[in-house]
RNA sequence: GGACCUGUGGUGCAGCUCGGAGUGCACGCCGGCCUGUCAAGCCGGAGGUCGCGGGUUCAAAUCCCGUCAGGUCCGCCA
């Protein structure tokens, strides 16, 4: 047996032999040459010149696409070769006169069949190096067609787009052209990488139930209507928020869970309508520090075994009140700067432009950013950041540095001194060539156009290296926030955070200034979740939801399971849930989450494939004591 | 709840601003030719409620109103 010139670089996963098939078309070696073989997969292209006709067959997306490799690498399981489209694939030849040739030459495009033929190698010249499998071909000495296809809503094999309705309504075959079931099969790594290294921290996997009770809080729910009970109803869990802090109660040192969350509110394209997948996380007798090192531990390991992407740790840490000034948003891009600037101290009271003399006075902050290159931009490009400012209530103007130093521009230019412009292009960290945006108003929301500009740019002009994922945690999250409309407060986030302080600073602080042990996990501009030290003291908890105008009875009646399992040694707690899909959505740099899901509604939470929702009969609505009201017409 | 983009043979698009015969491109499909292609090639052909309804007009794919579908965003998402 002469050298083997390619050797398989992980063992090969058996494939018992059946009337079907004997081996995978994409195994197919120089080293076979000469074996009669049974093969069996789709049409994945026909070419017929007459007097000789090429089918490429393609094979079922098998395991090489889904097992870690051997050495561990990322490519293992997305590299060109192993698990790739062109590495399924292997070229058949039929001459004329066979039965065979009369059966293939009239089969369409992916339909299916088994094959029966000798391994041939290629002429030289006609090695195809597309081809994990293109130094060879089979020769058909017969063939059983298994099933034929119609002629198809788009075309499979091709590379071209095809329209997002289609796509869905026809998902298996949108998946069957590849790069999609290439990603589930990624995907599928993810949780298995996910699942082993939480297991080998300490971390005890618990299924809770989906079929569960309503929650008064947060989202609007999925109802499910009971038989048994009329006129009652099971929700589905927004997450298992309540349950795994019942595991904790129970005795659980830490939880982890693959959880499903439902959740009947509008979709995004970061946020898919109905469904999706959290990796829910909670640890007994922990920090907020015990948190962030388990989840840095977590995402470190997913990321090298997925993906080449860097992503520097420990993560930076930015306290919420800071992002929002800094960055404006609580989930900042960290892979560029072109930070805003607080220029407050350097211009408020000290010019004679009444919008910045009276800032400081009205407890209003002054913020600066620059804007790289921008001083040539048309009047429309700086019209629109101030008309986007004046929609948030705070006011905007700009300057504009020209390039040769000469005679600067912008509304500021005319009521600012040569020495304010000075100060004010010097502490924005602005050039010649540069444009500087300006905002007035309160400061937690005084950056937030200026954030909006930043991002932009930061696309625009590919600030950002598409190579980082650059983490980051934003701490110290608000407790409360003031409604707008009651003048009363709200939670702000999860209503059984932590306030810092405990008691006493829910006692002693107005509530705006209560801030929370609860923080955001951020990615690239995204965030991947939110996380709490949770509050496990019923006094603290009776407290914090009275500031929110919840009575001890309300909240006793709306968390029954909480309010009572904390008086039996509840131990402190902590812990966090990153979103699943949105993670792989990052890792795989896609557009939106329909990409990185097998089977995901439509936008507006309709199921194009399977029909779903649909009305049901008459006699399943009696059972269920339910009677449709039709939305009344305008 | 709101705003915007898109909808044209089976598929992807152009045509729409400035109304004038269902006009065009690429792919697919059907038929013919073809022995080395690999998204085969060449020749021929079929295939249309221009999403749907209404309006303006001598005349609407094109302009206006409504509606449906897909997408993006705001609100919402403790």
């Amino acid at each position: 047996m002469p050298e083997d010139p390619d050797p398989p670089t992980t063992p090969p996963v058996p494939l018992p032999p059946n009337r079907y098939r004997d081996r995978r078309c994409g195994s197919l070696r120089a080293r076979d040459i000469g074996s009669e073989v049974r093969l069996a997969g789709w049409v994945a292209a026909k070419r017929d010149h007459g007097g000789l006709l090429f089918i490429d067959l393609r094979d079922p997306v098998g395991p090489d696409a889904y097992l870690p490799a051997a050495d561990g690498s990322p490519d293992g399981a997305t590299g060109l070769q192993r698990g790739h489209h062109n590495a399924r694939i292997v070229q058949l030849v039929c001459h004329p006169g066979s039965e065979a040739f009369e059966v293939l030459s009239r089969l369409r495009p992916e339909s299916v069949m088994s094959v029966a033929g000798r391994v041939v190698g290629r002429p030289p010249e006609t090695v195809n190096p597309k081809l994990a499998t293109g130094a060879v071909e089979v020769d058909v000495s017969s063939v059983e067609v298994l099933s034929s296809a119609d002629v198809l809503p788009f075309p499979v094999e091709r590379d071209s787009d095809a329209g997002e309705e289609a796509r869905l309504t026809y998902r298996y075959l949108d998946l069957r052209r590849g790069p999609l079931v290439e990603r589930l099969a990624k995907r599928a790594l993810l949780t298995q990488v996910a699942r082993r290294h939480l297991a080998s921290r300490g971390f005890l996997e618990v299924q809770t139930p989906v079929l569960t009770a309503s929650s008064p809080e947060g989202a609007r729910d999925y109802l499910v209507p009971s038989r048994l009970y009329p006129g009652e109803f099971y929700a589905l869990p927004q997450a298992p928020q309540q349950f795994k802090q019942l595991l904790m109660v129970s005795g659980i040192e830490r939880y982890f869970q693959i959880a499903p969350c439902f959740r009947d509110e509008a979709s995004r394209a970061d946020r898919s309508p109905g469904e999706f997948y959290q990796i829910d996380l909670e640890m007994a007798f922990a920090t907020q520090d015990d948190v962030f090192r388990e989840v840095e531990l977590l995402f470190s390991e997913v990321v090298s075994n997925l993906t080449h992407k860097h992503a520097p740790a420990p993560y930076p840490r930015l306290r919420y009140a800071d992002a929002l000034a800094r960055y404006g948003t609580d989930k900042p891009d960290i892979r560029f700067g072109l930070e805003v600037a607080d220029v407050t101290a350097k211009l408020g009271g000290r010019t004679e432009l009444p919008m910045f003399t009276e800032a400081p006075a009205k407890g209003h902050a002054v913020r600066a950013l620059s804007a790289p290159g921008a001083a040539g931009r048309p009047r429309s490009w700086f019209d629109a950041f101030s008309e986007s400012a004046r929609a948030l209530g705070i006011a905007g103007s700009w300057l504009q540095l020209p390039p040769d130093g000469s005679e600067k521009k912008g509304p500021l230019s005319r009521k600012l001194t040569e020495e304010e412009i000075a100060t004010l292009a010097s502490a924005a960290g602005a050039s010649p060539g540069d444009a500087v945006l300006t905002c007035v108003g309160p400061p937690p929301s005084a950056s937030v156009p200026l954030g909006q500009v930043r991002s932009a740019l930061g696309l625009e002009l590919g600030l950002a290296d598409p190579e980082m994922l650059a983490f980051c945690w934003i701490v110290d999250f608000p407790m409360f926030e003031k409604n707008p409309e009651t003048g009363g407060w709200d939670f702000s986030h999860n209503p059984f955070s932590m306030p810092q302080g405990g008691l006493q600073a829910l006692l002693d602080k107005d509530p705006g200034d209560v801030v929370a042990y609860q923080y955001d996990v951020v990615c690239n501009g995204l965030e991947l979740s939110s996380g709490a030290v949770r509050n496990h003291l019923p006094e603290v908890m009776e407290r914090a939801f009275a500031i929110a105008g919840y009575s001890r009875e309300r909240v006793a009646r709306s968390f029954p399971a909480l309010w009572n399992a904390f008086r039996y040694g509840p131990p402190p707690h902590a812990g966090i849930a990153p979103g699943l899909d949105r993670l792989f959505m990052l890792l795989e740099d896609q557009p939106n989450l329909r990409e990185v899901i097998a089977f995901p509604l439509a936008q507006n939470a309709r199921d194009l494939l399977m029909g779903a929702p649909a009305p049901v009969t008459p006699e399943q609505l009696a059972e269920l004591h339910l009677q449709v009201v039709p939305p009344k017409k305008v």
